[in-house]
DNA sequence: CCTCCCTTTCCTGTTT
DNA sequence: TAAACAGGAAAGGGAG
């Protein structure tokens, strides 16, 4: 396909990245609903593929994993499709954190028909089980972090994805964590996208990066422009260690 | 209501 | 000269 430059690129990387506003046309005024859509807060059958991939990234994260714990390619599948995998499924697909993930999911599948608040027209459970349930995922999958993804690691999961990211950020040296913005403005929109903020721009969210550096969640890389390196406390971007 | 944390916004100055 | 980089200062805002 013969995509021609600049105006397309909003819509392709709505297209390409859109969660729940898809459409290139409706401004960023969908409120606070749009930005409280997260996997953890919706059905997990209506789950984009970008969706899907973002529970992975959490529950790597959660459990403190590489990213190379988990073949993502084999997870190229949205939310219908992965809730109809069965427990074999995940094993093959995943090995080791198959377990970890059907558990999660199936978690998720049941906490969602328990919690009417979400979305009143799902028809009730005959199962009632215990509440403790859907208090103990929601807490997996939320962690601690407001708003479902830092900065760092919403950069982060735009290279670790290279099909999801039409020539935003491209590694420098993968093994070293060195990677460069290659569109810093569309990088800032995509950002400003996910925290429903409009007038995101890479001036104001490189200031962000730079409060990284203190936290070494990011090192120097000098006299590079737009270069950037992971630090010691950014976990998840490394190849596998195998 | 308060505090903590992570930005977001703005700004002035420097570097490439 | 434009675009990045550097940080200080302060405001914003969600979570607990």
């Amino acid at each position: 396909m013969s995509v021609s430059p600049s105006t397309t690129l909003d819509s392709q990387l709505t297209t390409t990245w859109g969660t729940t506003n898809s459409h290139p046309d409706v401004p960023m005024v969908m409120s606070g609903y749009t930005s409280r859509l997260w996997p953890c807060d919706t059905e997990p059958q209506f789950w984009s593929k970008y969706q899907v991939w973002e529970w992975l990234q959490q529950v790597l994260d959660m459990h403190q994993m590489d990213v190379s714990s988990i073949p993502f390619q084999n997870f190229d599948m949205d939310g219908h499709q992965l809730c109809s995998l069965s427990y074999q499924d995940f094993l093959r697909a995943a090995g080791s954190m198959g377990p970890i993930l059907f558990q999660s999911i199936t978690e998720l599948k049941w906490s969602e028909i328990y919690n009417p608040l979400n979305h009143p027209l799902t028809p009730a459970s005959p199962n009632p089980s215990s509440p403790a349930i859907k208090r103990s995922f929601s807490c997996q999958v939320k962690k601690h972090n407001p708003r479902g993804t830092h900065l760092w690691e919403f950069i982060r999961d735009i290279l670790l994805n290279p099909e999801r990211n039409p020539g935003l950020i491209k590694w420098e040296d993968r093994t070293e964590g060195v990677f460069r913005f290659l569109k810093s403005e569309a990088v800032a929109q995509l950002w400003g996208k996910k925290k429903n903020n409009s007038s995101m721009t890479y001036e104001k969210l490189s200031r962000a990066m730079r409060y990284y550096y203190k936290r070494e969640i990011l090192e120097r890389v000098d006299g590079r422009r737009l270069v950037y390196k992971f630090g010691r406390n950014a976990r998840g971007w490394r190849e596998s260690d195998k």
